[in-house]
DNA sequence: GGACCGGTGTCCTTAATCTT
DNA sequence: AAGATTAAGGACACCGGTCC
C-alpha cells in the first residue's frame, strides 16, 4: 500500500456566507490510478477531516500556508493544494489540472468538478480585497477553531499519515462492513493467477511492458512478482531492461533537446546530433528484442559525457542565482 | 484432514544508473 | 572514479487451493 497514490486539493468555499475550507482528498487504491477508494471532506473547522456520514478523523502535519504540489505528507500525495488567502494565479495551475495534460485526473471522479470550482473561485479571489489576516494569523484563527471543534465533536485520533480504517474489521458493525465493501475499501482477497493466464503469457506481451518498472509490469500483465520473473527466465530475458531503456529514452531526449538549439549551427553539427540519436534509437530497439544485450560501451561513454554536461550546466545555473 | 504445490508479500542483497 | 541512489533479484515464510 505504500505506493498508493493520493490525491488532495484544497480550496475556499463560500457556503453560507462563511468563510470555509473545503479539503478534498483521494485516495487511489493500492497504487491503481483507476481505483479511488474513499473521498474525504475537510470540516468547517480547523484541521480536522471529516468522512462522509462517518466520524472526525485528524490529518496530522498539514498546515495549508502555501501553495503545495506533489508533497509527499506520510501516505498521501497532494496534488494541489492551495491556502484560502494565497490562491494561486491561474498560470500556474493550468499544467497540473489540466486533464489533457494530467490523465491522471481522469481516474478521480467528481475532479472536473472540483477543478471547475476551484478554478471560478480562483479567478473570482483575484477581483477580491486580500485578506485582512496574514498567514499566520490564519493559522492562529484555526488553532482557535481546533479547540473549539475539539469540545463539540466526537474526534478520532486517526492520523491520516497512516492507512485510514486500521480498525479491524470484526470491530465494525454489519452494516458499516456492508458499507466499506460498497466503498470499495475492504481488502481484497488477491486472487492468484490461473495457470492457463500465465502460460499465455507470450514475449510480445512482455515486451510491451519493458518501459514499465517490473512491479507495475506484473500489475499490468496480472500476474505475481515471482511469476513475471520466472516468465522472463523462461522466455530468455535474465534482467528486466526498463532502466537500460528508461537510460536511452533520456539519453535520446537530451539529444532531441540538443538538436533543438543547433538548429542554426552549421549543418555538420545537426547531422552529428541526427546520427548519434539514430543509433541510440537503434540500441533501444535491439535491447527491446534482445533484452539480455548489454548497453554497448561507447554508449555508455556517451551517457557519462551527458551526465558530466548536465551536472556542469546545473553547477553554473546555481553560480548565476 | 493432511500433504503438496504454487502464488504472494516482504526483506535483504546486489547491480545498474546517476551524481558529484 | 568514487559514492549515493534506485530498482531488480533472490530467498523465504505464509497462505490458499487441490488432490489423495
Amino acid at each position: 500500500m505504500a505506493s498508493s497514490l493520493i490525491a488532495l486539493l484544497v480550496f475556499e468555499n463560500n457556503i453560507n456566507k462563511e468563510l470555509v475550507r473545503s479539503l478534498h482528498v483521494y485516495r487511489l487504491k493500492d497504487g491503481k490510478e483507476k481505483e479511488v477508494e474513499r473521498e474525504f471532506v475537510f470540516s468547517v473547522d480547523g484541521p480536522y477531516v471529516e468522512m462522509k456520514a462517518g466520524p472526525i478523523l485528524r490529518l496530522r502535519r498539514f498546515e495549508v500556508l502555501e501553495l503545495f504540489e506533489g508533497l509527499v505528507i506520510g501516505l498521501w500525495r497532494c496534488i494541489f493544494a492551495f491556502h484560502v488567502n494565497n490562491p494561486p494565479p491561474l498560470s500556474h495551475s493550468s499544467f497540473l489540472l489540466s486533464v489533457s495534460r494530467n490523465p491522471k485526473l481522469k481516474s478521480i471522479p467528481t475532479l472536473a468538478k472540483d477543478i471547475h470550482f476551484i478554478l471560478k473561485l480562483s479567478c473570482k479571489t483575484d477581483n477580491e480585497e486580500p485578506s485582512r489576516f496574514s498567514s499566520k494569523e490564519i493559522c492562529e484563527l484555526d488553532r482557535d477553531n481546533c479547540h473549539q471543534s475539539k469540545k463539540s465533536l466526537p474526534v478520532l485520533d486517526q492520523d491520516l499519515n497512516c492507512l485510514p480504517y486500521s480498525v479491524s474489521p470484526s470491530e465494525l458493525s454489519k452494516s458499516e462492513q456492508i458499507e466499506l465493501c460498497a466503498a470499495g475499501v475492504m481488502e481484497k482477497k488477491k486472487k492468484r493467477a490461473a495457470s492457463e493466464d500465465i502460460a499465455r503469457i507470450a514475449l510480445e506481451d512482455v515486451v510491451k511492458c519493458f518501459g514499465l518498472p517490473i512491479v507495475e509490469a506484473s500489475r499490468n500483465l496480472k500476474v505475481g512478482l515471482t511469476v513475471l520473473k520466472r516468465k522472463c527466465r523462461e522466455l530468455g530475458i535474465p534482467r528486466w531492461p526498463h532502466r537500460k531503456i528508461k537510460s536511452l529514452d533520456s539519453l535520446i531526449r537530451s539529444l532531441q533537446e540538443e538538436a533543438e538549439r543547433h538548429k542554426q549551427d552549421s549543418e555538420d553539427t545537426t547531422m552529428a546530433v541526427a546520427k548519434r540519436r539514430r543509433m541510440l534509437e537503434r540500441e533501444k530497439e535491439t535491447i527491446e528484442r534482445k533484452p539480455f544485450m548489454e548497453i554497448q560501451s561507447e554508449t555508455k561513454r556517451f551517457r557519462q559525457d551527458v551526465f558530466k554536461r548536465r551536472h556542469r550546466a546545473r553547477a553554473l545555473g546555481n553560480q548565476g542565482l
